[in-house]
DNA sequence: GTTGTCGGTTCATTATTCGAACCATTGGTT
DNA sequence: AACCAATGGTTCGAATAATGAACCGACAAC
């Protein structure tokens, strides 16, 4: 690993619990030594990427990737486009929608909307990591991923979240099948208890899929009839994202299917 | 310069007239080795921070900046902070505003919000990029910096954009000392012929400025009231988002004046 | 067929990174 | 007050990784 990507791993140790790390804590979680360390986040920090504040001097994400981001979505909007299907797909549903890409091994949500029309509602944080065992959004992605990246995952570790979570590999490739049959993927409470999560992949110019939309509700609310409406507004939402970022569906991608 | 910065320094070479370039493109524009070059994009495409697309290879930003601007936003909410009163800034003043803040040596805009009151309106395009001295927002981010940083951008070449274009450093000069009393600072036609811009510096948490915060109107409807509105608004507007985002006016600001 | 450009690759030279050990401060414990 | 265990930051010889001129095959223009 060439010490670029040592420099930019460092910047993946950030997430949603830690927002802030100081020196020490980096040098624990990256393995590396300290001195390399300091060296390669002072670099960062020149080029705006980290700033250091506060009196304990620990570091956060500094204002250069929101230039980066900003030229990223004048590029390919994906955020922009997402945001304006999402606030759509939670009117048309009621419930709570999501967009989350896959970076790496990692499915994190970049962008949610809510519905104004329940009191209650399933709530989200943007940047958060999702499991790819737990969530409707992950097993959307996986079901058309490639076997490698299935295979990976499914042999990997699976974090049981509630006692619904489902880790029997066996039983998730059972899910995927049939996602991959029907273009959306189902979650009931495997990440949050409560949750009945529906998703649908979002593919890339190459006909891969890139991450997936999802729509959370509560299950007590979750009827054949919301649950028929979920799927089609769903699928329709996300062929619609897929095209308007430029990508295409696979040729097994199963295009037709009323709900 | 160390291996990392200059690999991020790469990633500099984006913009919004140059989103994606071809390796011999940013073999020339950087002045590295072409296999140097070959070596740090790939391993900013392995981390996701560029990817490569289409038949001519060229690189663009990847969706990794994304994330990461995501979690700079859960860290500092300057964005979502940003839209929220530049949503209300544009509708109690009718006309554009935006959101910029300086990177190094740039003043990149990025975020805006456009009013629907007039059919004529400033357009605006997010990550662009302003000049110093053309622009109310420059001028207002320099009548607090340090005075190198002023003394440096003022020596160096100041581009004409339109014959209103103020090059003179000295009268630039009398012009920040000027928004300095004010708190406000403006350019009439300075950077797009037409256009009046009044500008107000946001303050960081050791309070130096790290951007301003802008409304943009057609010359022809720039009136006396329209002005004393602005200003007062745009102050308003300033100092909540320098205190929403945790930062601190400096002392020598004018906190205290009724437009 | 020649010439110029493109993205990508090679390999000996060389400059940069690495990391154990070391400082200076701070905050808590005895 | 003395001590200890943290913290962020620094040093310098050894080891490793970055460098860049030259090269490759592919494509396009002439």
């Amino acid at each position: 690993m060439g010490t670029v990507s040592k420099a930019l791993s460092l910047l993946s140790l950030f997430n949603h619990g830690r927002l802030e790390i100081g020196l020490s804590d980096i040098t624990r979680l990256s393995g590396m030594n300290k001195a390399t360390v300091y060296r390669l986040m002072s670099e960062l920090q020149a080029q705006g990427f980290v700033e250091q504040i506060g009196n304990d001097r620990a570091y956060r994400l500094g204002p250069e990737v929101l230039r980066l981001a900003a030229l990223r979505e004048a590029t390919v909007p994906l955020l922009s486009v997402s945001q304006d299907i999402l606030r759509y797909l939670c009117e048309s549903t009621g419930e709570t929608a999501h967009m989350s890409i896959v970076q790496g091994r990692q499915l994190n949500t970049l962008t949610h909307a809510y519905s104004p029309q329940h009191g209650t509602r399933v709530t989200m944080d943007d940047a958060e990591i999702l499991s790819f065992h737990g969530t409707g959004s992950g097993l959307a992605f996986l079901s058309f991923a490639e076997d490698g990246f299935v295979d990976d995952i499914l042999a990997g570790p699976l974090a049981v979240h509630t006692p619904q979570t489902q880790t029997d590999p066996q039983k998730l490739r059972a899910a995927l099948a049939q996602a991959r049959a029907l273009g959306i993927a189902e979650s009931i409470g495997g990440f949050e208890a409560d949750v009945h999560s529906h998703a649908a992949p979002i593919f890339g110019p190459d006909q891969r899929p890139i991450g997936a939309l999802a729509v959370a509700a509560p299950m007590s609310r979750m009827t054949v009839d919301l649950k028929s409406r979920i799927r089609r507004e769903l699928k329709a939402a996300a062929l619609d994202l897929t095209q308007r970022i430029g990508g295409f569906c696979p040729p097994d991608y199963p295009q037709e299917q009323a709900a």
